[in-house]
DNA sequence: AACTATTGATAATA
DNA sequence: TTATTATCAATAGTT
């Protein structure tokens, strides 16, 4: 049988020397430029350090990144005046430090939410790989099942409910399954059959329990085996 | 047997803002540093590329990388400004503008990452809302419910779990729970039939199933006291 | 400074 | 150009 295919080799490790590929160097220089700044950046909010970062593209166009402002880091470098002191030297360089500084407060902020998307994302995930197994039980026969085996169908059941439920409890702190772990039998009034389709999203007690005494747990259980 | 405790705990994730500890700041400092200039040299030889980077200590100290030189660099970054004649005067006003440009498209994606966040959060709102009543039947006394009444509740969960699954497909397009959705009988052989270990997460058995045989389907089970 | 477990950056690909 | 993913590279916390 045939491997499976990787959609990607993923990242291969290169050497560091010119890119020959016009069009790799290209990507690879927009790529990098960014990374670049960004580590500027890093640095200089880690580190409370002024960075200035100066790129010139082969066809000759020019980036940079400073903080507060490139200007003032490249005056500062050049003049070798120890008198400069740390202060901008004009209005323009305080505007463009205020820039930088929204700038760096509102990709913060972007992470921030990237990192609250993930978790959401990464608990919809868990809580469907979990149901996807319990849905594999439910597409079971269970007209063909016995009373035991239904009841312990239940079990796992709640087990993978349990173990949900806590996966996501840790992320969004809305109430609505909060507390009671504890079993708190239910009160299911008599009535009707079932009605599969009104099952939505608002639903309602159960309709179909008609007769089921929900109570007491609290003894020792035998069930009965696949006679009916 | 005590657990084989790590040498080290490896890097931890950090928030880019300032570190406070002068020594861990400092230190930060040196590493990150090296890596900038590191990244720096990379990318001008990678990409052709006329790179410069400057950078000062909290302390006033200045370090620089320069390919072919920082001076050189900083004098064309610092000339290319005074004739141009269209709009923008200087450098400093091009990178004003360019920050501008960034901090527009940054704010974009910082609304469509909001939107997407609402999106994720409503679909986990609906399938808790849903779970919440499907908790309300499980902690109903199975034991006590005769045969019947335990396959109508199964008949009622299959709803439960497809209006679930359908509200939610319509988010996330990862394929745990695509197609299917016809009841396709499980096998359930008549020796070992649920394997709780094997609960889809990371799970552990219910709490309650420790003195369960989940073994042997085909016979009698039965369920041990209130330990439940 | 040296050492690793992790996080982060990015080459290859679609 | 943007998105994805498998790897490689940088580095946070320790020793």
């Amino acid at each position: 049988m045939a491997p499976p295919r990787r959609p990607s080799m993923g990242r291969q490790k290169i050497e560091i020397r010119r890119i020959e590929s016009d069009e790799a160097r290209q990507v690879c220089f927009s790529k990098r430029r960014a990374g670049l700044f960004k580590k500027a950046s890093e640095l200089s909010i880690l580190c409370e350090a002024d960075v200035a970062a100066v790129v010139f593209s082969p066809a000759g166009k020019a980036f940079s990144f400073g903080h507060p402002s490139v200007e003032s880091i490249l005056d500062r470098f050049l003049d070798t005046s120890p008198g400069a002191g740390a202060g901008l030297s004009s209005a323009g360089d305080r505007a463009v430090s205020e820039l930088n500084r929204q700038y760096g407060e509102l990709r913060a902020q972007l992470d921030a939410e990237k990192a609250r998307q993930e978790r959401a994302d990464e608990t919809i995930r868990k809580e469907r790989a979990a149901r996807s197994q319990a849905m594999a039980w439910i597409d079971a026969d269970l007209g063909a099942m016995g009373h035991d085996d239904l009841v312990a169908f239940w079990g796992a059941l709640i087990g993978v409910q349990a173990a949900v439920a806590a996966s996501a409890d840790q992320l969004l702190r809305d109430a609505l399954l909060v507390g009671r772990r504890g079993r708190q039998p239910v009160q299911l009034a008599g009535g009707a059959a079932f009605d599969v389709g009104a099952f939505g999203m608002g639903m309602q007690p159960p309709p179909g329990f008609a007769g089921v005494d929900l109570q007491g747990f609290g003894g020792q259980a035998t069930i009965l085996g696949p006679s009916f």
